[in-house]
DNA sequence: CACCTTTGTAAAGCGTGCTTTACGTTGAGG
DNA sequence: CCTCAACGTAAAGCACGCTTTACAAAGGTG
């Protein structure tokens, strides 16, 4: 599962510590999630594609067989 | 998060286990999903949302606080 | 009645998602 | 040179996602 968060979180101008305080969560699930070490939980994605203003889909690509 | 995996699936006609066998999971995964006891990971939200053509939002529901 | 399908549930076990604490590296700015 | 912000990473710990095996209850069909 590949993810546009860095780029999201870029084009916002802020950090990891700063998106983690938009979420909720620590950076270091941050960080975690945009070096691909693991996917989020589903409504963890809900909240990320929220705050970005865009479709889970379109932040969030399955990685094809 | 509520789910309207239940009515998709009687929809298509089929068992908790017909869907098991689509999605790759076992029935207790799907009766568990459909009866809420917790949300799927986020590669088997896609997997679902693709079996049915729906977008994840279209099948998932996170709970408003 | 006997049988079969479907659904609900439970327990044990394994890997993942996320936390807190903590430390090392890099680059920019005084 | 020193400092600070930002990032990467690690370890321990807890809860969740999913598995396999297993059993019980309900409803239809022979």
């Amino acid at each position: 599962m590949n993810n546009s968060i860095q780029q999201l979180r870029q084009q916002h101008g802020w950090s990891q510590a700063d998106l983690a305080r938009h979420l909720g969560v620590s950076r270091q699930t941050v960080n975690a999630l945009e070096r691909g070490r693991y996917d989020p939980s589903l409504p963890l994605a809900f909240s990320i594609a929220r705050l970005f203003g865009m479709a889970i889909e379109d932040v969030f690509q399955p990685v094809r067989d």
